[in-house]
DNA sequence: GTCTATAAAGAGATAGAC
DNA sequence: GTCTATCTCTTTATAGAC
């Protein structure tokens, strides 16, 4: 009894993956059919509200990554702060590919804001900001250095993908997570 | 004998505006059209490549900014490194409206690449860190210590550029020039 | 739930008058 | 150098068969 279709998870992968190098405006629905082999016509079944629509099933498959892999361990308090923040370096290390993938926080804030994609990429910037605060305080810091390292950290992040992307070099990314790695510790 | 017509530096600085709030993909000719005064056919005139030719003239005039008003000072012997990059900070505060438009490294080195507008926007990277780099090194800091400090301070931009957008907040930019200026010269 | 076919609007771009 | 008018292609989106 083979799915005679592909599942919502992948599919949102398959959608994500464009999104991501993209962007909003650069995606169109002839790509997203080409890339997930889903005609545009089914693409809108399943995404009755169009463009947008699959642009938030994105942004939610991508929180619920976010959540599971990034801010449930780094608030794991069976393992000190050190490895909790080393195991998310890791972690995002993976998942923009070595700093070669966007993040949608970044492309998907570009444009005209459509209000309810906002809203959520903001609330999980947020979410993993206070996860972050939470391990640094952990980590002995006060509540107001902890608060500025956190967002200097993620900072950093957007940054170091934005410059890679830029001058195409596949190192800046694990550099400068490196060198956040002992900024926040200090 | 007023001018006819829109000189190139004002259009180039109207193109620049629509294309750093959208990036590429979003920026259609209908919409410069609208913003600049100038029909089509007459954009189409000024830059016979189209869309692309007007991506790099916006590209060009911002590079003229950039050695202008930032690389250019950066440069000038006659102050102190602190009092040279904090010239820097009050114009990049400007340049950006404090935090509130975007970066076009950021937002024009999204999605397909176009060959030439990449390169334009690395040498610019480029040159901004050379500077950067040579202002570390007049403050006492080492060749190594010197290049890693700049880079971590133009990546400090972009990603404050992107959060700021991101989570709609105002003071997320400037408070983050204060702290990297900070850890610049610590 | 997916498909073929098509509609309607917008995109980038060009021709030719003034 | 700017304009009106138009072309062509792609875009988002929908209708209806299977």
């Amino acid at each position: 009894m083979a799915l005679p279709t592909i599942d919502d998870d992948s599919l949102a992968a398959s959608l994500f993956e464009v999104f991501r190098c993209r962007g909003y405006e650069g995606t169109s629905i002839s790509l997203l059919s080409e890339v997930t082999g889903l005609k545009k016509s089914s693409l809108y079944h399943r995404f009755p509200a169009g463009k947008d629509d699959m642009a938030k099933a994105v942004v939610l498959y991508v929180s619920s990554q976010l959540h599971t892999y990034i801010i449930g361990p780094l608030l794991n308090d069976k393992q000190v702060p050190e490895q909790r923040f080393n195991t998310m370096l890791t972690t995002i290390n993976s998942f923009y590919h070595e700093g070669k993938k966007n993040c949608l926080l970044n492309v998907l804030s570009l444009g005209e804001k459509k209000k309810e994609i906002s809203e959520l990429l903001n609330k999980d910037y947020s979410d993993w900001l206070d996860a972050l605060i939470k391990l640094a305080k952990d980590a002995g810091l006060s509540k107001k250095e902890a608060k500025i390292r956190s967002e200097h950290f993620l900072i950093a992040i957007q940054g170091a993908l934005v410059i890679q992307r830029l001058i195409n070099n596949s190192q800046t990314f694990q550099n400068a997570m490196e060198y956040e790695e002992k900024l926040f510790f200090k």
